[in-house]
RNA sequence: UCCUCAGUAGCUCAAUGGUAGAGCAUCCGGCUGUUAACCGGAGGGUUGUAGGUUCGAGUCCUACCUGAGGAGCCA
């Protein structure tokens, strides 16, 4: 262990909480957080922000980006910890012990503990830096030669085959910390306006919309199935009694807890086992799926609306350095496309006005536009790029189109559906208002050719105080995508799964 | 699942059917309060796999594998 001793005399008052700094002899946990702070250890974040004084004794911990030696007796070792995009420079001297042994052989990758003052720095690069009394190499890197994060360019393909170690980049990190500022801020909205987040299964007994390909959850000797009498597989002696998946949303669980808690939400991992090869799908993929009582249509895709503008504000507002990055490196148009989403409203139209201006445009399509049709992923394209330049919502999908739960129109021909399209992603919300109405909803079962027997407690809900209600689905990758500019979402989540991958 | 394209050094890419090469990275040396440093040198290859055509295949043919882009499905 590196020994800082002024640093733990400097640091064990004045930056800790007021009720622990009262205790004049804590014991166990406590104590232990106390042991933690008084070494003074810092997050580059800490450090470069501002809230280490420049004179200061700090400990840093984190891993080599690069190294660059002076002859006039001295190394520039820059680290990074995830803090935040920068490095740190540490001023490394060759009084330092280890200066020949170990700090000249340094490279990227290798982790580090680092003692030493924060003092003004007397290069171009950066304001403050620290000068090294003692650096503790943790871990070497086995392989330089092979080592995959090099300092140099990498494509995403490439990174994708190393994914246990791309978050050392630059690019990965600013990802992780944008996701989790987004994650945190959809929270946030949620908690200040009233909804609960209702934690739904992850497995489940119902095959939720009939649509969608399931991931079977199974203890059954696969080599040697159970039969029953007509040859088909028993899964009455299963795990579960009966068959069991993988949720592909938690919708129908949540709208229980709806109506009785009106405004809940849930967010979790989702699994389609649909062999989708785009740079849009994954087999386990995350989404936020809000649900909210006595709501129409309507107060729905405002919802939608207000959700977005709040996590693309608070992005750019508390991740700018991340954004900056994006702008820079990845998406050009990253943080202007967010402004603008932000400061104006979206644009609403009907599933019927869609078709109208796609019929009006001077523009080829492979797919003929016809109402009725579901709108094909260039007919998106042309209303969200070039017909708006923003996200759109479309609402009143025809029926036939459309999942048995969305609420039929008056008319009869167009269900309350929503969906939210946004440029270069395609559809990022799919919503509706659903239907209360246990006489219609089982008319759509049988049109949808799906027993009403399965869904016996999704039936009961309008049974037993049904009330108009409304919810949505957003996709969490691809709203990153949107956010970050990166086109694949296989980019955006740590570990991607898609079929055929289901590495590390 | 379908269509198109691509697999050559750790990475990104060259190479008319005729001796596999460059840049970056790595290692070594030089230089410098450096910072995508710079200058010099060195090591590094079963050309995705299996067949086939040919005197001769990285190059042509077949199958398969892997990846990417697009489509469908959707979030």
């Amino acid at each position: 262990m590196v020994r800082c001793r002024r640093a733990a005399r400097a640091g064990a008052g004045s930056r800790l909480p007021a009720a622990l700094r009262r205790r004049s002899r804590p014991q166990g946990p406590i104590r232990r957080i106390l042991q933690t702070i008084s070494m003074a250890k810092r997050t580059i974040a800490d450090v470069l922000g501002g809230a280490v004084d420049v004179g200061s004794e700090v400990t840093v911990q984190g891993w080599v980006r690069t190294r660059r030696d002076s002859k006039a007796g001295f190394s520039f070792v820059h680290i990074s910890d995830g803090s935040c995009l920068k490095t740190l420079q540490v001023v490394a001297g060759n009084r330092l012990p280890n200066y020949a042994s170990e700090i000249l052989h340094l490279g990227s990758g290798c982790s580090l503990t680092v003692c030493g003052e924060l003092v003004e720095s007397r290069g171009r690069g950066q304001a403050v830096e620290i000068r090294a009394t003692a650096v503790e190499v943790a871990g070497w890197v086995d392989d330089p030669d092979t080592y995959p994060i090099s300092p140099k360019r990498h494509t995403f393909e490439f990174l994708r085959e190393v994914a246990h170690l791309r978050p050392r980049t630059n690019t990965f990190g600013a990802i992780a910390r944008v996701r989790h500022c987004l994650a945190k801020a959809m929270h946030d909205f949620f908690d200040s306006n009233g909804y609960l987040w209702i934690h739904t299964p992850i497995i489940t007994g119902s095959d939720t919309e009939g649509a969608g390909e399931l991931f079977r959850v199974s203890t059954l000797d696969a080599a040697n199935l159970p039969r029953d009498s007509a040859g088909n597989p028993d899964y009455s002696g299963d795990f579960f009694g009966r068959e069991a998946f993988l949720t592909v949303s938690g919708q129908l669980n949540v709208e229980a807890y709806c109506l009785a808690l009106t405004r809940v939400y849930t967010f979790g991992p989702t699994f389609r086992a649909e062999n989708s090869n785009t740079s849009r799908h994954l087999a386990e993929f995350w989404m936020i799926e809000p649900e909210t009582a006595f709501a129409d249509l309507d107060e729905n895709a405002s919802l939608a609306e207000a959700l977005l503008k709040h996590l693309f504000r608070t992005v750019l507002e508390v991740r700018s350095e991340d954004m900056e990055f994006f702008e820079r490196h990845v998406d050009r148009k990253a943080i202007q496309r967010l402004r603008a989403v932000v400061d104006q409203p979206f644009e609403r139209m009907t599933y019927t006005e869609a078709v109208r201006i796609l019929e009006r445009a001077r523009r080829r399509f492979r797919f003929p536009v016809q109402w009725g049709a579901d709108l094909q992923s260039e007919h998106e394209r042309y209303l969200t790029e070039t017909h708006v330049g923003r996200p759109v919502i479309v609402t009143n999908y025809p029926k036939g189109i459309k999942a048995f739960y969305m609420r039929l129109d008056d008319g009869g021909e167009t269900v309350a559906a929503m969906d939210v399209l946004a440029p270069g992603i395609g559809e990022i919300i799919g919503g509706s208002q659903r239907e209360e109405r246990l006489e219609v909803l089982d008319r759509r079962f049988l049109e949808c050719g799906i027993d009403p027997a399965h869904y016996g407690w999704y039936r009961d809900l309008r049974r037993y105080g049904t009330v108009p209600h409304a919810g949505f689905g957003l996709g969490f990758e691809r709203t990153i995508s949107y956010v970050t500019g990166m086109a694949n979402v296989r980019d955006v989540i740590p570990f991607p799964r898609t079929p055929g991958s289901a590495e590390f």
